[in-house]
DNA sequence: GCACTATATGTAACCGATTACATCTACTAT
DNA sequence: ATAGTAGATGTAATCGGTTACATATAGTGC
């Protein structure tokens, strides 16, 4: 006798309804193929057990996992918060679910496991990498499921990926400042080894090199507020003061207003701003900020999408680069005296 | 004959190292009881064909998951992602995954699929469930896995829960204010449906009633910049204008700073300001935010840790109510001609 | 030397679905 | 009337582990 409290299994329906656990089964995901009054005969059974099927089951005769992993660099960032729910609304359209590990803090886990556990195909039908910092050795293993990179991508990964044009972006932010006369430009970075700002500064190099010009002063910092805050102090620090900052990511733009308001500073009558992303707060910062607009969750989408056509049919190396746009506020001026 | 691109079974160990399968399946979980010699054997032919459990198989076996599930109204909310880092912090130390679903945009699917599909033992372990706007009906299916409430509650389902002190916070930060001199305050709330707004209104009627006050005006906001940004206009109209405003979080606060400012009004000279969350931006604003610190990855982490004891020891109804306190910046100023 | 116990390992049932294949029925074509 | 065929359903293998139970071996006490 079964305990009455347990989960009805599909041979319970089966017996209610007078058929064999196959025809419930059909019943379920195949309904065209079963005749219409067996078929209603076990749409009542399920209704009275209140049955619904096990998915661990189901997925293990399956081979699938039902779920998409996500691996990001820090799951507290807003910035990759709305790239997750961009892959979440891709994916749940498609029934599978999205789960999501912290690489950063993952990371410090024991050396053999910590992430490389994750990277199989019995926990993961499909990775998404938004973690450009990562071992690329980590996808070797036979056993990885599909991986698509997003946002950051992977030096030496090969495979899908999804990307802002992020080199035109940084372009169309210093060829603003350009317009508006300002030739002494700063460049704040983020990590010189994270590939957004490797191709960020390819994009600020070629703006300034159209005019025969070099950044009078580079700093790098951490994406964070407090690394503007701190490009604050390098700013007055220069002997040429910059009449001009790019940033690589808003948070450090507004970090760096606040830094420059604090020591007396006007943007932009003083310095004018640029930033990258146009988070939300970008538009109600103090002096609303000039940034080049991203659509994370678009982008988020686009990267899952991928990888459901990637798992379907291998595309290797399809390189997907969203436009990006300028969105011009005030935290840009044209240079006083030109 | 098998694929040898297929990824080995416990059945291969166990052949290649001459012993059970039962045997390697014991050194996986509980090498103790296993002889040394054997358990060599094994290890070596684990690394060899470099087998790593099926994660599904033994899901299944164990009737696990392996994950929890955390229901997030909108998981681009930077608010809510720092939560979900202290979840998925905890749950990783004892071997779970984070599995993420966002009820604000499952809700429109199917009405009888939707979120409900996802409560199941078959699909997470436990829940964590992050939005005070949900049915609580949707818990009442005898197959719905164990759920802890956080940071939101939902009127009408039991359980344990993991709350901030709301009402203590926003009683700091009124009486702040009114040890500042302030008597006309402003209140900003979230949505009046929300149960942190209601339990933050408990707060402010109680800090103002020890004076024998009320709010001399209240305005229901969503929680957004946006929102916050629109109540300047609501402060401007009242007729006797407050010197002071309480936020129901910081996004508002910031937003109605800017707002405010727009309109030429200085804070903290003109009108104190006082948020809800000490969100990083509350630092950085353009006057640094004084506000109500909450521990929102601190939060999550409890909430993980409580589900897996309420797991192994079902503790009906205990709440945890986690303190919080007053960080006062520069936005909050003694009453001018007090 | 014998019974008993502890330790180590193997055998096979089991978790709950899906699905290839077998079977049965009813109908069509010759 | 008979074979052939399509459609509906049932039977049982299968996914890949875990673990209760059975068995074998070595060690202990009297």
């Amino acid at each position: 006798m079964r305990d009455p409290e347990q989960a009805p299994r599909i041979h319970d329906v089966a017996k209610l309804a007078g058929v064999s656990v196959a025809t419930v089964s059909r019943v379920l995901s195949n309904p065209s193929i079963v005749a219409e009054r067996t078929r209603l005969a076990v749409e009542k059974a399920v209704a009275e057990t209140g049955y619904t099927v096990n998915v661990m089951a189901r997925n293990l005769r399956q081979q699938q996992v039902g779920g998409v992993l996500a691996l990001v660099p820090n799951l507290a960032n807003p910035f990759f918060s709305s790239i997750l729910a961009g892959i979440a609304d891709a994916l749940r359209e498609e029934g599978l679910s999205l789960l999501v590990l912290d690489t950063r803090r993952a990371d410090t886990g024991s050396p053999t496991g910590g992430i490389r556990s994750y990277l199989t195909r019995s926990r993961a039908d499909g990775l998404i990498v938004l973690d450009g910092s990562l071992d690329p050795a980590l996808f070797s293993q036979p056993s990885c499921p599909p991986v698509v990179q997003a946002c950051e991508w992977i030096d030496g990964l090969a495979g899908p990926r999804v990307l802002a044009d992020n080199a035109a972006g940084a372009r169309f932010a210093v060829e603003h400042l350009l317009g508006l006369g300002h030739r002494r430009i700063m460049h704040v970075t983020g990590p010189s080894e994270n590939t957004l700002s490797q191709s960020r500064a390819a994009g600020v190099a070629q703006a300034l090199a159209a005019l025969g010009l070099a950044p009078v002063a580079r700093m790098e910092g951490a994406f964070t507020l407090a690394s503007g805050h701190a490009a604050a102090a390098a700013l007055m620090a220069e002997p040429e003061r910059p009449t001009a900052v790019f940033c690589d990511n808003d948070e450090m733009a507004i970090g760096l207003m606040a830094g420059l308001q604090a020591r007396g500073l006007r943007v932009p009558d003083d310095v004018s701003i640029v930033g990258f992303d146009n988070i939300e707060m970008a538009a109600y910062a103090n002096v609303p900020l000039t940034t080049v607009r991203q659509k994370r969750a678009h982008l988020g989408r686009r990267a899952a999408e991928m990888l459901l056509a990637h798992r379907a049919a291998p595309k290797l190396d399809e390189e997907l680069i969203l436009p990006v746009e300028l969105v011009i506020r005030q935290s840009t001026a044209p240079l006083q005296g030109a």
